[in-house]
Order: structure tokens, then sequence, then C-alpha cells
DNA sequence: TTGACACTTAGCCAAACAACTAAGTATAAA
DNA sequence: TTTATACTTAGTTGTTTGGCTAAGTGTCAA
């Protein structure tokens, strides 16, 4: 029970369930919105993408000195499904919402 | 967040998620039959189940000397869908079914 | 009412974890 | 090639968590 046990571990900090929540609206994110987003230093944010990505939930892309991250393609759909309903109304996803629009505004 | 993330919480943690996958095969189980399944003393069954309990997923009904648990109503059901397609090959969880089998069969 | 039984709560300990700083790696610009 | 930038890895620290034992609560049987 490997593989939803680590999904939902992955999950089970609010950091990272932010940054999934962010990555379900933006399609894909530098780590440096990452690091904006939740006011953490680069090495905490660094070690929460490593442990999402291990999950099997996102994946990374490397573009010159940026990484980006996006859901992995096989993100499980019921989760997706469950996450988008849940979070849908909350209102500290808003707030990241909100703040995600001028974060992601400079682009690189 | 609360609420997705408490459920997360709730299901980031093995012997949780075991006792979860039982609930979704035996509609409801007792306390002792939950000790056996883990392994574990009563304290630990009884800490664990509070936590499920708080986090919406589970609940309880005393009967008696004996405390009943089953999944609550509305225990969301895209996290059921996944959750069943995910441990339904799962050996470990095959193995606790086995055991459940053994074990709920000396009723009270 | 006394004892046994089925949990629950409290308190303790060791392991896991999230945050930080500092040091390391890799890429691009000067 | 040197410097700056964008992460990653290593090492430290304080908090959370999962396990236990022991003590407490509530229910039933003798």
């Amino acid at each position: 029970m490997n593989k939803p046990l680590n999904a939902m571990k992955a999950l089970s900090d609010r950091n990272r369930l932010r940054v999934v929540a962010a990555l379900m609206n933006h399609e894909e994110l530098c780590a440096c919105h990452i690091i904006e987003l939740l006011g953490v230093t680069g090495a905490t944010a660094s070690r929460h993408m490593g442990l999402l990505i291990r999950s099997g939930l996102v994946q990374s892309r490397k573009a010159g000195r940026w990484v980006h991250y996006r859901l992995t393609a096989d993100f499980p759909a019921p989760l997706f499904q469950w996450l988008e309903t849940e979070l849908q109304t909350d209102s500290g996803i808003k707030t990241d919402r909100k703040a995600l629009v001028k974060i992601t505004a400079c682009k690189h």
C-alpha cells in the first residue's frame, strides 16, 4: 500500500497541499514562484518539491537555471476531483490564488 | 483547507490506512478486531481511532462494553473510489482481509 | 457491590519531520 | 574564466507523532 500511503503523506502537510492546489490551477510553476507563495527558504521549498516528486504526484522539468514543476499525467483522477471540490471554496486557497496572479505576473 | 488536510493526515499512517481499508470491506468493526488486526495495544488502537473520528472519516457506536467503528456516511466518494482501486491489488491489504475473516469469525 | 472486562486518557520515550543556515552543484552572463 | 544566479544536499534544532505502560471511566456479571 506504499503508493497510496506515500501520496497521503505527500498531501498531509499544509504547505505541500498548497503547492498541489496551486498546480491544479497553473499547469506549471517555477521553484521561485513556490518559494514566494509559501514564504519559505529555497532549501525548504526544494525539500517539499523533492518529496512531492518521489510520491509520484509531481514532476519537474529543468530549463536552464530554472526548474518548473507540474502535476504528473497520472495524478490520480479521483484524488484530483476530490481536492478540487474541497479546495474550491477554501479561503486560504483563494488567498493563494490571488497571490499567484501577482507572483506569476513577472515571467522568466 | 483543514478538512482535506485532516483527512490526508488521518490516512498518512500505515496502520490507520489499514483500518480504513478494513472498514471499506466490513461495514462495522469492533475495537478488539482492530487491536488484533494491527497487533498493537488497546491504547494505541484507541488513539488511532480517535484521530480517524476527529478527521470525520470514521464514526463510532457504543454498544454495552464494546465500541463499533464504521466509515461515516459522508466519507468522500472520490477518496473511497481511489482507495478501492489502489488497495484492491495490494498484498498487505489482501493479507489483512484474510486475517479479518478469522478475526471477525467469533462475534460478540 | 465487587470484580472483570473494554475501552480511553495521561505521561513517557524514540523516531520522523519541517524549518533554518551553510556548503555544494550547475548554468548563464560578464 | 570568473561571478552571479537558481536550485539541491547536508547538518542542526525544535516540534509532532506513534508506540508503550499505567491509571481512569464506564458497563456488565457474579
